[in-house]
DNA sequence: ACGAGCGCCTGTCGGC
DNA sequence: TGCCGACAGGCGCTCG
């Protein structure tokens, strides 16, 4: 499920609670428990559960895909990476079938990381720029402008998708937003970083922020029994719609593989990379 | 520096 | 119906 806008989502309904649950910030958590121990990324699970009883949730932030819960003594970060969610419920309701890591809070309530896949990794940290350092700019960051992300194009080079899938290059896109953003701005997945133009830039930077907006509006995107609640899904221009005509052009969207993941994109508005004519 | 391949996991779907 | 491979919103690792 999540990318920065799924992630967003579940920050935001996190820190304002909705009409079935509370927000969590100011609560306490009366302790923790570990249901898959490979969940946890660190410290050790006798520390980890020994250091977080009684941290308070001091706040519910996000940076790229990552969640950041500051507490009063440390940072509780979370990656959900394929099938991750957290929700928050009464203490008593009827368990789920992958809870993860449990989390009993003050007074009666209790958040719950789930993850069916067993993916996602949660840490315990004093620094979270420990895990966090490596991280690229945020997409909606008022310091990166046109000519920014072009010098940062630039200062690689590589095709551009999976460029825009590394996080230490951007913080937050995954498959399905990095395939809609090139559709909206119009540049091929493999094309290269070196042939973008200042005027490229600028229009992806825009494709960029204009298709995470939007999903994150909706809610995010709810695939397949990878339910969120967010209905992007009826949006999508390329994502998933291999053969169905682009909305743009018409043409027939296609599917082919880059960086061993499914890429989809429409071969009349997004021209194939002149270095890959013959 | 970059890309391919693989491991980590469970669930679903399409084809035979 | 049942089985089996392909595939899935991510990322870290090794190896060329």
């Amino acid at each position: 499920m999540p990318e920065l806008p799924e992630v967003e989502t579940i920050r935001q309904s996190l820190r304002l609670g909705t009409p079935e649950q509370p927000s969590i910030l100011g609560r306490k958590i009366i302790n923790a428990e570990l249901l898959w121990t490979r969940s946890l990324a660190e410290p050790e699970p006798n520390e980890f559960l020994r250091r977080i009883s009684g941290q308070v949730v001091k706040g519910v932030e996000r940076r790229g895909k990552f969640l950041t819960l500051p507490l009063s003594e440390d940072w509780l970060l979370v990656h959900l990476r394929m099938s991750g969610d957290i929700t928050v419920g009464a203490i008593g309701e009827p368990h789920g079938t992958h809870e993860r890591v449990m989390f009993n809070l003050e007074p009666g309530w209790r958040m719950a990381f789930i993850d069916p896949r067993k993916f996602g990794r949660v840490w315990l940290v004093s620094d979270p720029q420990k895990v966090l350092g490596a991280l690229g700019p945020e997409p909606f960051d008022e310091k990166l402008d046109d000519f920014r992300f072009y010098q940062m194009l630039h200062s690689v080079n590589r095709r551009l998708k999976p460029t825009l899938m590394d996080q230490a290059f951007l913080a937050g896109l995954g498959n399905i937003y990095t395939d809609e953003a090139l559709n909206r701005a119009r540049l091929h997945p493999l094309a290269s970083t070196s042939s973008i133009m200042l005027e490229d830039a600028g229009r992806l930077l825009r494709a960029i922020r204009e298709t995470l907006q939007a999903a994150i509006q909706r809610n995010g995107t709810s695939i397949d029994w990878v339910y969120r609640g967010g209905d992007f899904q009826k949006y999508l221009r390329v994502y998933g719609r291999k053969d169905q005509a682009c909305p743009e052009c018409g043409t027939p969207i296609v599917k082919i593989v880059v960086g061993q993941r499914g890429t989809y994109y429409c071969p009349f508005c997004q021209v194939v990379p002149e270095e890959m004519r013959i």
